[in-house]
Formats: C-alpha cells, sequence, structure tokens
DNA sequence: CTGTTAGCGCTTTCAA
DNA sequence: TTGAAAGCGCTAACAG
C-alpha cells in the first residue's frame, strides 16, 4: 500500500533508504537507460512504498523547462473553445504536460497580464484563442512557442477555422436541394472571422448560384437573431443561414412563433442544443476538437525543435 | 520601453546592473521594508528596463509554495461550474494565485490522476466539484488545504447548493399563485444530490402544501425530460418544476408542441437560454458565482491559518 | 539598511 | 554502472 508521507521526501531520502547515491535515484526518475536494472528495481520500489513525489518545481527549475502550457481562452464558457480545449487537453496530456487555463474576456489587457503571468510561471508554451481586435504583438514574448487559434497573423503560428467553407459547406447543402431564396443572418463585420468572412462567403454563394442575396448582421447573440429575422424573411424564403448557432437559435424561435416550420434554418458550431430544439435545422461542424488537437500537436513540434512558423486551416464537416 | 530580454535575465544580473546585492534585488522583490526608498528606486528602475522577471520555479522551490491553485471541473462545458470557477478566478486571482484546470469527467480514476499530478505540481489547495459517486478519499493528500464543491462530506471543507431550498423556492413562488397541480421532473435518485435531495423537496412541498405529488426521474438530457413530460401531464396540471434547466428545456419543448401554453414551467440553473427560449418559464438561480466565491474564499483561509473544516451552504434566489 | 552565505530539491557533469 | 559535487535562481538567516 502507498502510504502517505508525513513530512515531505525528498530525493536524499529516497537515496538513503535505498541505499544508494540520490544521482542513482535521479536517474531512475529521468528515464536514463544507465542504472542496472536490479539498481533501479529497488529504487522504484522504494518510491513506491514511500510515497515520494518529485517536487516539480525543483525539476522545472534545474531543466528550465515546466511541462505546463497555457491556454487562454476567451470565454470559459464558450461552447466552441470548450470543444477546442478538450482537444488541446487530450494531446498535452498525452505527451505529459499540464495545462493552466485562463480567460482573456476578449480583452487585451487581460490577455497581455495572463501572458505576463504564464511568463513568470515559466510555461513553455502557450495556445491563444483570438477575438475580435485581439493583439497579436502581446505574444512577442512566446515567439516561437506560441499557436493561436482563430487569428489572423503570420507573427506566429496558427490554426484557423475555414470561414469560408462553412458557410459554403451550408449554402451548397441548401442549393443541392434545388433552393433558391436563401438568406442570411450574421454578425457586424467589423468582426473579420466571423463576421466579414463568413458574409463574404455567403454573398460569393449567392453569386455564384444566381440567388438574390438578402441578409443583415448584427450582435452575436439570440436576440440580435431573433429581432433581424423579420427583415430577412419573406413569402418565397426558403431557408436562412446564420454565421453561427446562437444566431440560429434565434432566428428558429422567431421562425417558429411565425409558423413558418417551412424555413429550414442552419448555423455553424454542431451544437446539438440547436438539433434537439429544432428539428428543421443543421449545423455545420467547424471542428473545434480537432483545431484544438491541431493546435496542441503544433505546439509541441515547436517544443521539440525550432518549427518554423505555420498556419493550419481546420476543414468543417457536416455532422452525420 | 521595456525591453525583451535576449537571454533569460537572474537576479544577479539585475543586482550587477543596480550594482547592488542580490538579497537587495530580492527584498524589493518580496516587498520586504527595509530598503532605502532610493535603493528601492533605483533596483525597480532597472528590473522594469530589462524586463526582468523572476522565475517562479526559482520562488516556490525556495518558499516551499507556489502560488497556484488547482481547479477540478466535472466537465469544461458545464455551465453550473463555469459560473463558480469565474468566482473562484476572481477572487484567488485579487489574491494572487493562478488557477490550474482540470477536468474529471465524473471520473474517480481520472480524479486521481490529475490529483496526483497537482501533488507532484507542488499546488498550495485545490477546489473540486463533485460527482455522483465522488470518491471524498482521493483527497485525502491535500487534507486541509482542500475545499469540495457539491459533496457531501465530513473529512474536508466544503459548499454545497441548497437542493432543497431550490426546489422549495420553485414550489413557494407556483403556490403563492394558487397552483395546486404541480409536477415534477427529476434525476434518479442513485444520485443524492440532483436526484433525491430535490425530490425529496418536491414531496415535502407536496405534503405541506396538500398536493397531489406526480414525478417522474430519469436521466440528466433534454430527451429524457421530453420523454417524461406526458407521463406527468393532465388535462390539470398548471406546473412542471424540473430539477435543473436543461430537464426544464426539455420539458417546455414537448409542452409547446402539446400546446400546453398554460403549463409554467421552473428549471434549476439561471440559464438564460431558457428564459429566451421559452417566457412560460422561471429558473431557480443555485448562486454558482457566489459558490465559486465563497469556496476559494474558504481555500484562501485554510492556506492562510489552520483554519478548521468548515461546510457552507450556498442560498438559492429566483432572479430578478 | 545592505552584502555575504547557506541552502531549497533536483539534474548533470565528472570521476571512479 | 554509480557516487560526489557543482550549480539552477531564489530567499532568509546572519553579519556587518
Amino acid at each position: 500500500m502507498t502510504q502517505k508521507p508525513s513530512q515531505k521526501l525528498t530525493i536524499l531520502d529516497i537515496a538513503k533508504l535505498a541505499g544508494v547515491g540520490k544521482s542513482t535515484v535521479s536517474r531512475v526518475l529521468t528515464q536514463d537507460p544507465r542504472v542496472k536494472p536490479a539498481t533501479r528495481e529497488k529504487v522504484t520500489q522504494v518510491i513506491r512504498e514511500s510515497g515520494y513525489v518529485p517536487s516539480k518545481s525543483a525539476q522545472s527549475m534545474r531543466g528550465g523547462n515546466s511541462r505546463v502550457i497555457g491556454i487562454l481562452v476567451s470565454r470559459l464558457d464558450s461552447p466552441s473553445e470548450n470543444k477546442a480545449v478538450r482537444g488541446i487537453l487530450e494531446v498535452i496530456y498525452a505527451a505529459d504536460y499540464d495545462a493552466v487555463i485562463m480567460e482573456s474576456q476578449f480583452c487585451n489587457d487581460k490577455t497581455r497580464e495572463h501572458i505576463a503571468v504564464l511568463e513568470k510561471r515559466n510555461v513553455d508554451g502557450v495556445i491563444v484563442f483570438g477575438f475580435s481586435g485581439f493583439d497579436c504583438a502581446i505574444l512577442d514574448s512566446f515567439a516561437q512557442r506560441a499557436v493561436v487559434i482563430a487569428v489572423d497573423t503570420d507573427s506566429v503560428s496558427s490554426v484557423s477555422y475555414d470561414n469560408k467553407g462553412m458557410i459554403t459547406l451550408a449554402m451548397d447543402q441548401l442549393t443541392s436541394k434545388g433552393m433558391k431564396h436563401v438568406s442570411y443572418i450574421g454578425v457586424d463585420p467589423a468582426d473579420r472571422t466571423t463576421g466579414q468572412l463568413r458574409l463574404d462567403a455567403y454573398l460569393d454563394a449567392c453569386a455564384q448560384q444566381h440567388i438574390e442575396p438578402c441578409y443583415r448582421t448584427g450582435e452575436l447573440s439570440y436576440d440580435s437573431a431573433y429581432t433581424l429575422t423579420d427583415a430577412v424573411l419573406s413569402a418565397q424564403t426558403q431557408a436562412i443561414v446564420c454565421a453561427s448557432d446562437t444566431l440560429a437559435m434565434g432566428v428558429a424561435k422567431r421562425l417558429q412563433e411565425l409558423n413558418r416550420t417551412d424555413v429550414l434554418v442552419s448555423g455553424v458550431g454542431a451544437t446539438d442544443l440547436l438539433r434537439f430544439m429544432f428539428p428543421n435545422t443543421f449545423s455545420v461542424d467547424p471542428g473545434y476538437f480537432d483545431a484544438g488537437q491541431c493546435a496542441a500537436d503544433l505546439l509541441l513540434q515547436h517544443l521539440r525543435q525550432d518549427a518554423k512558423i505555420t498556419h493550419l486551416v481546420q476543414r468543417s464537416c457536416l455532422p452525420v
């Protein structure tokens, strides 16, 4: 049975207990092959029995690296970022790293503050989720040891979502059903990714499919979409494409009130709630989880060797 | 301008640069008052200009404490825990602690694993969100330096939600409107807090108000509640109290399909989505954010002095 | 008030 | 294959 140490044990205690020198214990700890199996066995034994736990602070002080990576999300309760964080954690845990998660709240100042803390903490690298107006220069100190998600930049490696592709996917789905009256609800184009890019994709698709564009943009909230719905709805409207599931939810609710069950609604995010609440909807999956994994893989690569700045784009897909 | 250090600066570099001994620099760093203002000024100056950042690993190795606290949530995307985490972060950041957040996924083994890691990391304390079947013994190693949320236990300090109170609150709200036909949808009583306790509260309220109990329990999912709705619905039903907002959402949807807009639905969680989607609903706020703050305060207290094990119960309320 | 000195627990030469 | 010894960057006595 592993017994709880009453006092903090050090590597020296283990060494004495095992009747070896502390460097030997250290070698066992660091998987150094240059230890006689028998010795290794004995030391391992003692470690287990004593419940000894090497001090990470000491290890990381000596080694210079802390095996911690910082994750800076915009909001803890963002479902999309949550999915991505899951992907990140899976990868970094497997690589024996830990994570410290912080929340930027869409604020450059908070971001700066947190980055400073992470720096003090000696974290080995950071993964940062972008937001509208994000100032990439904040990451300068992490130069080659940072990956951003959903940010346009050259200065640091990144994983982006395919903002154009996700809307194109939705439009294709609709037009393949022969729909010609497809409206769009998005967010302010001042937001480049969720706003501008997705709207552009809608307009492009319209041009290509000879569809008369009909759209509105507003805030990223149920209410905004709910309110905007009427403005893009006519008797012939067959579908409304939305820049996100949140918007789709607002639109679907309004349509339900208006008894327009004939109108199909699409969103982005693959939220299970949308599907459950409104059957006549579908949602594009931007691949959040995979993007998280990619970002983590990318960062680990940077940490291993001095990989060069890379920009990945996560493919979207329609959930089956 | 703060300039980026090309090489890691140490306290010794600063000492030389400032023309003082390293202990003086250390004193400035640790806010030790025994430094001549002029000297302090100069050192501070040099630190700023050089962009020097003291190594946390070294500091924490020396001091024995890392100023990090571990937070073990059950799921990253749990809205309730997210709110609580926000409360926790606010408090601990203010106290100059950092957080490392991990996800137990309702699994004792994962919890154990994470606790072991946190121990290695030398975190000063942990805050753990309980789940059905949570084994509190896992926290033994953190004895006086742990606070659990939503767990019944004596072995460690805790903050609980008022499971009885939140349902009572909903029932009172309903009966005060003269309702006599109030049903209940909950989860399996095998789950003590969300299941048993809340159901009991419903039954108690029924007894007290001379209401004929009518209830079903199932899983904690939209679908489960949706399916169960019909079983607790009769022509006279005036309201359905639900053990959580998730359930309430499922119930409300079913009612909407049945055109039973006359039936009021209540949930627990104060989710904004519920209110937005279904006007004829209300939701009790279990005070997640506050509970998080309390838990953090409690932990900090434990960390400062050897406070004795305390059990707090977070009051619920009706959002205005 | 300030510099010197001794470690904190660990990894890593360097010899043996 | 192993042990002794030298630090990693910092704080906390202990002397000045």
